[in-house]
DNA sequence: TCTGGGGTCCTAGGACCC
DNA sequence: TCTGGGGTCCTAGGACCC
């Protein structure tokens, strides 16, 4: 018996919950992000099926330009409760299984599991999923999480992949960096300055030259993820948030001080009501402002625990009035920071 | 096509104290 | 009269992920 990790992945998940629920849409592309209106400005995509994805179609994207690449979509409006629904069933169907499940977002869990057969308990992961849930996923096989998921994405959809520290050097070396979960674009760059432009580079890189440029705990961890290191730990504990948030991009920019206190104190409102249903305590409120020019600055401020949301809008309010506006503001945030640590009151 | 929203974690610099 | 360092707290920004 053996120590290994699944990473269970779910295909088009958004996507899918919709055409579960109207299985006519099944084989037509399917759009889902905003109202459901394609010709919304300053709205994006939030998953596209397949079929849609096939016309170009990708998350992220302005719905304005999915439109453009695929006219005859069905564009459906994101429907948040829906979709914790349904991510509480995937979840309630995998606990069924001899695991331990951590949850790592709507449509992701890793699953910590004993055995001498990793491959017949990834095809029962993916066949009680679909039974329970009319839902399809890809099941990743690793030791480590990173070498789950990338073996989960590897065989997406529908698939059951497997990678290790024997099969990494052969799968993933000849890879440019930014295959690695966790090395984007801005890192892929400053990595091929320094000549570094695979993974099995970087896996043969000076953990230490890394950290004077990188810092000394992203140095050593960029290293560990291109041997095909990193976490192995499956918590099961329910995840304690950090942080809450609201942000908008509104419609037409805000430029009158007094309409973006409103916005504001409604963003902060919101957060209060949030932090009120955790039912946890407030130590820092911070304010995101991000202009006509896309740029982004954000302020924050210490203050004394609470949960009280008049005193989370005055915090906000206060933060707001320290900033210079200069031109025209597209977005507002709002964000509440826990104390670090179980707070939890009733 | 001008570029969403909700998160986490790391880094760096200044203040302040010993 | 000038000069160290270390440690911690606070803040701003950036990179990344789904």
């Amino acid at each position: 018996m053996r120590d290994w990790i699944l990473h269970v992945d779910l295909d088009q998940f958004l996507a899918a919950v919709e055409i579960r629920r109207r299985p006519e849409l099944r084989g037509l592309p399917v759009v889902v992000g905003g109202n459901g209106d394609p010709t919304e400005a300053r709205k994006v995509v939030a998953t596209a099926s397949y079929e849609a994805r096939a016309h170009g179609v990708h998350s992220g994207m302005p719905l304005r330009a999915a439109l453009r690449r695929c006219p005859d979509a069905v564009f459906l409006p994101s429907d948040p409760p829906a979709y914790d629904a349904a991510s509480a069933e995937v979840m309630a169907a995998l606990r069924e299984l001899p695991v331990v499940l951590e949850v790592a977002g709507w449509d992701e869990a890793y699953l910590g599991v004993r055995t001498d057969d990793p491959q017949a308990l990834a095809r029962r992961v993916r066949a009680t999923v679909l039974e329970r849930t009319g839902l399809s996923c890809a099941v990743g096989i690793g030791e480590t999480k990173p070498q789950a998921k990338l073996a989960a994405q590897a065989v997406k959809p529908g698939g059951i992949g497997c990678l290790t520290y024997a099969t990494w050097p052969e799968t993933m070396h000849a890879k440019p960096v930014d295959a690695l979960v966790g090395v984007g674009a801005r890192t892929a760059a400053r990595l091929a300055e320094r000549g570094i432009r695979t993974v099995g580079e970087l896996a043969a890189s000076d953990h230490r030259e890394l950290a004077a440029v990188f810092g000394p705990t992203t140095g050593p961890w960029l290293v560990l993820l291109a041997r095909g290191g990193g976490d192995r730990t499956v918590a099961s504990e329910p995840w304690q948030a950090r942080s809450r948030s609201r942000e908008t991009t509104y419609p037409q920019d805000l430029v009158d001080r007094d309409e973006l206190a409103a916005a504001v104190a409604v963003l902060a409102e919101q957060v209060a009501r949030d932090v009120a249903a955790d039912g946890r305590k407030v130590v820092r409120v911070g304010v995101k402002v991000r202009s006509s020019s896309f740029r982004t600055r954000t302020k924050a401020m210490k203050v004394q625990p609470t949960r009280d949301a008049a005193l989370i809008r005055g915090a906000a309010l206060e933060v707001l009035g320290r900033f210079e506006i200069d031109r025209p503001v597209r977005l507002l945030g709002v964000r509440a920071e826990f104390a670090p640590g179980n707070d939890v009151t009733v």
